[in-house]
DNA sequence: TCAAAACGTTAACATAAGATAAGAAATAGG
DNA sequence: CCTATTTCTTATCTTATGTTAACGTTTTGA
């Protein structure tokens, strides 16, 4: 995949959010950058200002907490999607997750500071203010389904809609990291499993 | 207080988000309205839309879900605050909760409509995307935080934190909907409750 | 003011989850 | 290809939570 090909898969999923017109183009796509992330490695970590925001081209990455030495799954993202300690490019201040890549990454990225130019260029502004909002609502509505689902529902059934939602991109991903998205420890995920599959039977 | 006070105190309130001139708040107070929400009455229902949100001046709504016949507290807000089925209002689909005055609330709202009005008004555009954008994010790293607490914090940890942040303001609110808001049961709580008193003493 | 409703605590019991450890299976990486 | 690591399951034990019900207290609303 050329850096062409790229950029037009990158523009064809913003367009969720905004069209960009070709002037509005040339300018945003002089402040991305590409940049490979090589599985294991880290996007942002604990303690450290998260200033950039990347769109995985290809990959996936993990976002976790360490807590009394113990790694906590908390998200997941994939190809296609952004990938960033949101909270902390939002507020500037450090941040208290670490995203580590699962797989090796390819990402375009774009600084704070990028976006905050854009946000006073005249040309651009009022898109990225629009870009802005409508990413941060629809991330608010994803935030929302799991809130609910830890207030109304069981371990169990938080599994149950997992499943159904059927990501199978989830596929890949090893079940004790599943395990804490859902909020309990992979040993009890196991036995929700061999629970779920009696019962089936 | 009057309606002029009352519009003063909201302008101060969105000023953490955007400042207004003269001329950008009379236009865009022409989209206010001004409404009273009796104690125990809706603002919001699961199956319909929400197509407004409230300005809170006065009083307090709580946010929930109904499970099984039963009755599951997810959120309040208190005045000074926004009002919404928010996820319904962004999204123009169907609420699943119910918004419920605890004490009588005066409100002012603004509609779906009003707003994209407004967003398709070149003198309020550039602004109102800004707000709808600075809004949501700052909703963001609010829901960004319960969910790691979900995640990462074990029920007790979880009730120790809210008595930290000293939100003397839950004070009013009864224990039995704190307790859905941790997502326990009232009586669950209530045994937290008597453990952390007698670690304390 | 008074009866009804709501609220918080406690108890008893059943169930589920956490912690730890062990072992088998799958995967990774040289 | 082979070893080291990771992953998943299972078992045991402990602890916390859910469920239901009872009781006394407080609050509400007519």
């Amino acid at each position: 995949m050329d850096t062409s090909a790229a950029l037009a898969i990158f523009r064809k999923n913003l367009e969720k959010y905004v069209v960009f017109n070709e002037a509005e183009w040339i300018v945003f796509t002089q402040h991305l950058k590409f940049s490979l992330l090589k599985k294991k490695h880290y996007f942002a970590e604990p303690e450290k200002v998260c200033d950039k925001v990347g769109f995985a081209l290809t990959g996936s990455v993990r976002y976790f907490h360490m807590k009394d030495g113990q790694d906590i799954t908390g998200y997941f993202t994939f190809e296609n999607e952004f990938v960033s300690s949101y909270k902390s490019y939002l507020t500037g201040q450090p941040g208290h997750i670490y995203i580590q890549a699962l797989d090796d990454c390819r990402l375009i990225t774009f600084t704070r500071n990028d976006m905050d130019q854009m946000l006073n260029n005249p040309l651009l502004a009022f898109k990225m203010e629009r870009f802005g909002r409508l990413v941060a609502e629809n991330c608010l509505c994803c935030y929302d389904d799991r809130i609910t689902s830890f207030i109304t529902k069981t371990p169990e059934e938080r599994y149950l809609q997992l499943l159904s939602t059927g990501k199978e991109v989830l596929q890949r991903i090893p079940q004790h990291y599943i395990a804490h998205y859902l909020g309990i420890t992979p040993v009890s995920l196991s036995r929700i499993r061999r629970r779920v599959m009696e019962t089936v039977r």
